[in-house]
DNA sequence: TGTACATCAGTGAACGCGCGTTCACTGATGTAC
DNA sequence: TGTACATCAGTGAACGCGCGTTCACTGATGTAC
């Protein structure tokens, strides 16, 4: 039966905080709608309501998922000194606590490889977000402007290389690259 | 009908390396068994003869295509100096001829992301092919062995990150980070 | 403020499709004599 | 070396399943008077 406006707006809330976590732990293709509906507490006959295909569910999940993450990451940059703020989420981003929590974790760690073969509209909506992540990570580097941004670059890059591969290898491994990627450059 | 050994064992040979290249352009689940065996010129029915499970198959191709990168690689160390050999390979991984033909291209910066989330047959597969990597990487870094092998993790740390960055990236984006990463550290 | 009615968020069954896997069958290959 | 037969690589139809999407329906919400 129809929900108030108020209700609508919150399960069109929880259907995409559901996808984005449901899409960082599964990937592209293993989140169905039926099971995003469910983690929303309703059926999925009622998706198309509120999204005109599962393509733009995944677009608007992606972004939630990449402010999730560059939110606290650019209050973390303001409130600390830049050096200090780059050792914070350095630190962070090849942690247990990032690592093991793949659905809260940043999304160019868990689906930049899908992305490579996603459609245009999830493709602009990632591609949206990583620009905004490395203005993030330039905003706690020093030095000239394009100075700020290379640096910025090559130790984000560094950073999801790592992530990537810690998540594709067996535990020892995973920590001798863990290890040897978390002194600053 | 049937057909003698030698005919089997390159029907083998091209489910496997038909495989090893649709697995890399597609992912994961996009990679049919049936698009497998019509690009090795066969039907899907005889699959079967050939492998247990999609999943045996696909562990055969991840070893087939870590093997395509890490022989070219190993011989490329071997042959020169070093530098020049890190010179050679970090400049490559960053290219478009890489980047550009992903069904050959180096299947850590195409597929580590699906792995997170692939069966434990796949997962052995692909760890000891990282594994491999790393130690091809580290034998063109100079140093004590723990020094040689802490630098090859950051670089091929960078490397992959900026390959699965970039392809996630609208060209110009791409551009600044893989030029970014391109200077040896 | 109260009433009558149109709207539409959500339900659950149904659809068409592609997939991994199975199976009966074919006929060339391999082998035993 | 030649023959008779068992084997089995490859074929193509069929299976069961999960998925994205559609649809008729329900009844509370929103709105016009």
């Amino acid at each position: 039966m129809r929900v108030s406006r108020a209700a609508m707006e919150q399960s069109h809330e929880r259907i995409v905080e559901g996808a984005s976590r449901l899409l960082r732990e599964r990937g592209f293709e293993k989140t169905s709608v039926a099971d995003v509906m469910e983690a929303a507490g309703l059926t999925h006959g009622g998706f198309y309501r509120h999204f005109e295909t599962k393509d733009a569910l995944l677009a608007a999940a992606i972004r939630a998922a990449f402010t999730q993450v560059t939110g606290p990451m650019q209050r973390n940059v303001q409130e600390r000194a830049p050096l200090e703020a780059r050792v914070a989420y350095h630190n962070y981003y090849l942690s247990d606590e990032h690592l093991g929590f793949a659905g809260a974790a940043c999304p160019v760690a868990t689906l930049a490889g899908d992305m490579a073969r996603a459609g245009p509209e999830l493709k602009s909506s990632f591609g949206n977000g990583i620009k905004q992540m490395l203005e993030t990570v330039a905003l706690a580097h020093a030095g000239k402007n394009e100075e700020r941004h290379t640096a910025a670059a090559r130790e984000f890059a560094m950073l999801v290389g790592a992530a990537v591969i810690a998540r594709a290898s067996d535990p020892e491994t995973a920590k001798r690259v863990l290890d040897a990627c978390r002194p600053l450059a």
